[in-house]
DNA sequence: GGAAGTGTATTATACAACTAATACAGTTTG
DNA sequence: CAAACTGTATTAGTTGTATAATACACTTCC
């Protein structure tokens, strides 16, 4: 069964939309794996307290991606191949360090400077 | 006047983000002075092909901020000292180092692996 | 078989964010 | 002064997000 202990709720960004990344990045991290059984809607809205609604549209988004399963009336669980980890890793890595080093160089910071603010808040 | 030849669109963001964000690290950057004009709403929002509202609401922020200076009637103008430049500098630079590296880190990424991935997307 | 839990779907409401359309008052400049 | 441009304010409409209350069909397990 899938953790939700390390899950810490952020304003800003929609809550499905964290409780996506927080499955994705964990399947990349090798913490959450193929198999593991994820908890039910109702479950997870109530830990969370939010909507079941709101677990559900995380949870149809992870499943038109194809990394997780679900019948009707039966438990949810992630489905990957290694295949499909190194895809989202590629993607969310890409958008990730895209987007920083854009955000770096329009500010006119030197690759230098990056790696020292890497270094800075790697703690 | 402040050029906005180098401003390209993004869907994601909201427009007067994009607007506040380009403006903010073109001062960073030191492309955008103190004293330089701004364009008017009107003509900026017809440049990008936005409503002016959009406009207003970039150019508003930015003047609660101490960052540009409006008077009714006549044109807005940068208004920035070397104090509030680096002050805005070291908010944008911790906002982008500090989520990069937490997403980095969720992914189990290392030290050494995010330094290649800043290299491998300077280009 | 039946109870409990599960996924799925529908409808409604509320609220904030974003964009749009318009009107008004000030300044600049000829 | 007057036209043209400027900043500002108000109102409205659309969309995205979150919540709520149900309803239904399926699976699991005793």
């Amino acid at each position: 069964m899938i953790s939700f202990e390390l899950f810490t709720m952020q304003d800003g960004t929609p809550i499905y939309l964290q409780i996506l990344l927080y499955i994705k990045r964990g399947i990349i991290a090798g913490i959450i794996c193929d198999g593991d059984e994820l908890p039910s809607r109702r479950v997870l809205s109530a830990l969370l307290g939010v909507n079941p609604n709101t677990v559900q549209k995380a949870y149809k988004l992870l499943e038109e991606e194809g990394l997780i399963q679900s019948r009707a009336g039966a438990k949810s669980c992630v489905a990957v191949t290694e295949e499909k980890i190194q895809k989202i890793k590629a993607e969310l890595l890409d958008e990730d360090a895209k987007s920083t080093v854009s955000a770096f160089k329009s500010m006119g910071i030197s690759k230098e400077e990056a790696h020292a603010l890497i270094d800075k808040y790697w703690e």
